[in-house]
DNA sequence: ACCTGAACACCGTTCAAGT
DNA sequence: ACCTGAACACCGTTCAAGT
């Protein structure tokens, strides 16, 4: 790995580039994709560029800043789809295509969720997102809408990245479930351990399952939502 | 504050009780109370209670393992409410309960969400709920239900906590917000622009938003399940 | 302006040695 | 069995000094 080795000769002396804020982000993407935003270390962006680790904070400032930086570049590469669609054929791209961006870059999720419109990069989604709740009939309850649905689906993914962080946690709650399946003195953990029981456990099972369970969310919440249009 | 500070001699030969893993899970979840899950470390653990760092890994383990024994007592004071309950009822105060509980331990919301059945103190809370939706006629789709409940309320807590550790970020995103009321390229910001607008910032007025918040995404959760039900 | 090189005050974990 | 005391391999941040 050679993740912290020290460097000799000044970058300037040796005719290299100067280190830019972009080239300390684009290593920092990279490394976020890598092991997630919580995987690496300043002196690791600074291993990678060949230079020292005081240079990151003299380009863009502290961890914190990095993060941010980097979570404003993956959230810019989620697609806005286009808001003629039907409200909930809007929500369940932005959200399903959303999912496919973030699951790449772990722990994203989590932040885009806990600064939201802070992201500039989130503005245009959200704007769009508004606009169609409001061409749906939902009025002045819009923008609660959309932090609703948005919420309640992005939050979804920074818990399945979480979890990828806990491997054997998937398997362990499978198991645990299943062992309940025949105790008769937790009849509701046994309705849930029969069913853990016919799933697969295997990798490929898990994701499917997960992307099930999301799917799942999806519809619910976006019913969640419409029961507050058909009751007027 | 003194978090690090070297001992000198032997509590058994000063008379001391001697250390019990029980004790050094008082003392990290009294520090989770104070600082939250991430606020504290395994070397103040041991300055508190008077004794070198490894003792904490010779009587719990590493830091997973003491985090994992906080999560499980906090979870161990959330109520469970009666199964007699009709299954709104129900989930509404389990949530609105756990999540009183869980404000005072920020981190472990999050923890509770990905670690799920695999703490022990959760499962009457689970084993209860899948009664009470099976009783509901939920069927088959109980235990899905429930971890969709469940993941919902308790992911926007962690979200809460998440957003109490970045202090501006809540009025940020306010100004943020109301700086779009009068923008008029942008008018899905705009509507969210307004609306922020007639909203107090200061935090008893936020607190109030967040509860408010909250409340209407346990509304709009269950509205989506009981959809569920009525479209049979 | 940009970068080096080092220092500072922290981490979690491990482990031989003492009692 | 329990604890000391130290070592190890890391952190993020800061900053004087060089170029």
């Amino acid at each position: 790995m050679a993740d912290t080795a020290p460097r000799r000769r000044s970058r300037a002396s040796a005719g290299l580039p100067p280190i830019t804020a972009e080239k300390i982000i684009d290593a920092a993407v990279e490394l976020t994709r890598e092991r997630g935003l919580d995987g690496w270390s300043i002196r690791q962006i600074a291993t990678r560029l060949d230079v020292w680790p005081g240079v990151v904070a003299h380009h863009v400032g502290d961890r914190e800043a990095v993060v941010m930086g980097v979570t404003d570049r993956v959230i810019s590469r989620i697609p806005v789809p286009g808001e003629d669609r039907p409200w909930r054929d809007w929500f369940r791209s932005m959200m399903v295509d959303g999912r496919e961006v973030l699951r790449d870059y772990p722990g994203v999720a989590r932040r885009l969720c806990v600064v939201g419109p802070n992201v500039p990069s989130a503005l245009p989604t959200i704007d769009t997102g508004i606009r169609v709740l409001l061409a749906a009939g939902f009025g002045a309850e819009a923008p609660v809408v959309y932090r609703y649905l948005f919420n309640t689906a992005f939050t979804l993914v920074a818990v399945e990245d979480d979890r990828r962080h806990f491997p054997t946690a998937r398997a362990d709650m499978g198991r645990a479930m299943a062992a309940f399946a025949e105790d008769d003195s937790l009849p509701g953990l046994a309705v849930a351990g029969s069913t853990a029981r016919t799933r697969g456990t295997d990798p490929e099972d898990i994701a499917a399952q997960e992307t099930e369970f999301f799917l799942f969310t999806v519809e619910r919440s976006l019913d969640g939502a419409e029961a507050m249009l058909t009751s007027r």
